[in-house]
DNA sequence: CTCTTGATCTTCT
DNA sequence: GAAGATCAAGAGC
């Protein structure tokens, strides 16, 4: 806890509210950061992708605090565009700022942020969120889950939020989506990447340090 | 806790 | 026909 405010009064009808069971700091909603515009996406996947950690993702308005990622670009064997452009990645070959949703062993859908500039096929996957936007929501579309494993996994938070194929291909910076950037500083740590067969020893996975939300610990 | 496996679709060989 | 930027459930330790 690095800070604590001063006591608000308490309204004569919130009798209910008392009772309550105090939630931790870390579930309850996070005030907003600005808006993040198209331009932000407009540089090096490797400056993107750790200025996304501690960003907050919503899908109507409902997600939470970005805090795993990882990069990807057209000169890397494990990016989908190494091998040029086609259907499915093609948006990764346009402009900086769009999404770029995939079906992944036929079941998930994975999303991520195109970065950088036209042509260069770079762009962030988004790996894990800290829900804190509609949780409830989140919990009906994946069935009983705890809150730590509700988007602990790229496929597990295109689930969550209600993601699939309709949302490739979107601004960044438009509803449904909206992105907003960290509120002071963040611990980042960086490892090799999740899941891939090629190009396995690049360390172009970033995360929140210490988040207990992590797909895998780093 | 770790390891294995099935589910199921798109892309590429 | 095989591989893949995954997940959940079940077996074993």
């Amino acid at each position: 806890m690095q800070h604590v405010g001063s006591i608000p009064p308490v309204p004569a009808d919130s009798h209910l509210k008392m009772i309550q069971k105090p939630q931790p700091a870390e579930t309850k909603a996070p005030r907003l950061g600005k808006a993040l515009k198209r331009a932000f996406f407009a540089r090096s996947v490797h400056e993107v992708a750790p200025d996304l950690i501690g960003a907050t993702l919503l899908l109507d308005g409902v997600g939470g605090i970005i805090v795993e990622v990882e990069a990807y670009h057209h000169t890397d064997p494990a990016a989908h565009s190494f091998r040029g452009p086609t259907p499915r990645n093609l948006v990764m070959f346009g402009p900086p700022g769009f999404s770029y949703v995939y079906r992944s062993y036929g079941i998930h859908w994975c999303v991520n942020f195109v970065c950088e500039k036209e042509g260069s096929a770079s762009a962030v996957l988004i790996r894990a969120l800290q829900p804190t936007h509609g949780i409830p929501a989140m919990r009906r579309r994946r069935g009983l889950h705890d809150e730590r494993t509700l988007c602990s996994g790229p496929g597990k938070l295109c689930e969550a939020l209600g993601i699939t194929i309709k949302h490739s291909e979107l601004p960044l910076d438009a509803p449904p989506i909206s992105l907003h950037a960290r509120i002071g500083d963040a611990e980042i740590v960086t490892g090799i990447r999740i899941g891939i067969t090629k190009a396995v020893d690049f360390p172009w996975r970033y995360g929140l340090k210490g988040s207990r939300f992590l797909s895998k610990a780093f």
